[in-house]
DNA sequence: CTTGAAATACATGCGGC
DNA sequence: GCCGCATGTATTTCAAG
């Protein structure tokens, strides 16, 4: 699908901004409201705007502990891999997993939990007992000074 | 704030709907429609819910190389660390930057780029130009098998 | 793309639990 | 205090030009 600037303009927008009534989008890239509100709907149905979702502030919710785990598997068959993500996918606890290349580790992942306890717990109840794991590596944020949770669209 | 049943389901559904009409949401919890609205507006208004964004589909974009790297720096200074965050910050291609503990790294930078290549000239005109980065170690993101963009609200 | 009209949804005040 | 009703207002959504 080929994006003309109205379609950038709209996009740009809904990423910070996705709940802007279409009137008021409309208005922000100078086009009236039918014609912007078939835009985003053929934008929605071609899967370019995967989802609308809320942010919500972690640490209101009372999870402070934000880190990153680096995790080595000991055997690199199809089926280590898979369970590993199986067992992955239903902890509330991690955000993001990939698979990723790189010496030491083979996937990264992002978890956030509420405090050093609860990490503890994540770490030995779920993690390490997950077959196959044989290295685990963590970090803790200290701070996030760069926040797009969105993604910046073709500003390159 | 305290949050009773209500305004954890709320929430629970705006984290993946966040589009969704008052009406509907207000059903779903089994509310009507006006005390739903309220609470929507109070966590708006304590800032408990922070955005509503669009969440885009990077590969339809074109941008088709996900990265981490991280990054190390020669002194620890403030001065250092505020310069490093202040031209990251100007990086469309950086979706997120943490300030972490550990080992080999300060920072680890969440990356997209079109290609090899775009990521090649991240690296050398803007990453090592900055003063005070020494070392950089990337890594590459094959598949991300587990996808929880936004935050999983206390299923903890 | 624009217009316009019907249907829906939002916001607020008020009474009652 | 918070729910639910009812009202006026704004917005969305389509059809037709």
């Amino acid at each position: 699908m080929k994006l003309d600037n109205y379609d950038k303009a709209i996009l740009k927008i809904l990423q910070s901004e996705g709940r802007i009534s279409n009137q008021e989008l409309a208005e922000r890239i100078n086009l009236s409201p039918a014609p912007c509100l078939r835009r985003v709907r053929q934008l929605e149905s071609v899967g370019l705007v995967e989802a609308y979702v809320a942010l919500l502030d972690a640490r209101k919710l009372g999870l402070t502990l934000l880190s990153f785990i680096q995790i080595s598997m000991d055997k690199h068959t199809p089926e280590r891999f898979a369970e590993f993500e199986r067992e992955i996918a239903s902890c509330p606890q991690v955000l993001e997993c990939h698979l990723v290349t790189g010496q030491a580790a083979d996937y990264l992942l992002k978890v956030i939990v509420k405090d050093m306890d609860d990490f503890q717990q994540f770490l030995l109840n779920r993690l390490t007992r997950i077959a196959g794991v044989s290295g685990v590596q963590s970090s803790f944020v200290l701070k996030s000074p760069v926040k797009s949770t969105a993604l910046p669209l073709i500003d390159h």
